[in-house]
DNA sequence: TTCCTCTACCTCCTAATGCGAGGTAGATCC
DNA sequence: GGATCTACCTCGCATTAGGAGGTAGAGGAA
């Protein structure tokens, strides 16, 4: 009964703030999004595949992305994404909730005492 | 079909955490442990019964906890909850988690430029 | 040609878990 | 008796990360 890593857990929720953050500089398609977001943490996060493409696929379909198929003269097909005005709220929005959130944990952990 | 606020999904995982950690200050009840995660967060986490008691006894059950029920002498009995040395190593690899974590979200966020 | 590999996309299923709703009980006060 | 507060508990739903598996194009090797 091995439990499924702590990280696997913390992870939860966190895939469309990662997600837009690497968009806002750009418009990306799926593998380079995986490998952005693997490249900026630090190697912290790999998100899968089976988590990225249906957060993808959520995503444009709150309207908070825009996407589109293009050629590729090295391989298959890619699907462009680039960040709306509602995803930049959007984004804002999940900035807001992670910083209250590790601010919250911090504050939990950081100490007895208290007032 | 609202979505469940981003707040409740960036909670998972984090429960074990915050139980161990106002656990590691003195013994205490599942109220009151609600209570002071309540209070030590500031107000960010309010966790609910339904989730709060589960997680009690999966931390019981994994040796991290050990309880036992005392008389009140005004309500019902009550199950205190005590951190053993299992849970003090639990709790050091979930606030390792945690910090490893929130240090690689802070990194993705932070910056487009970063080597 | 055929085969293999790499890129790039996708989906199904399982496991974990926070939460709301609902339920049991003791104690106190009107 | 009835209401209310404390304190415990469980069930079922919804969300989501991940692994496994599947499709397909392009280029190189045998």
């Amino acid at each position: 009964m091995r439990r499924p890593s702590i990280r696997t857990q913390l992870l939860k929720g966190t895939t469309p703030l990662l997600v837009l953050t690497v968009l806002r500089d750009g418009e990306l398609y799926g593998y380079e999004i995986a490998q952005r977001i693997r490249e900026r943490s630090g190697g912290a996060f790999a998100p899968s595949e089976g988590s990225l493409y249906p957060a993808l696929h959520a995503l444009e379909a709150e309207g908070a992305l825009q996407a589109d198929w293009r050629e590729s003269d090295k391989g298959p097909k890619r699907r462009y994404y680039r960040i709306t005005d509602k995803g930049g709220a959007l984004l804002a929005e999940h900035e807001a909730e992670w910083a209250s959130f590790a601010r919250g944990v911090a504050r939990t952990v950081a100490g007895p005492t208290n007032a």
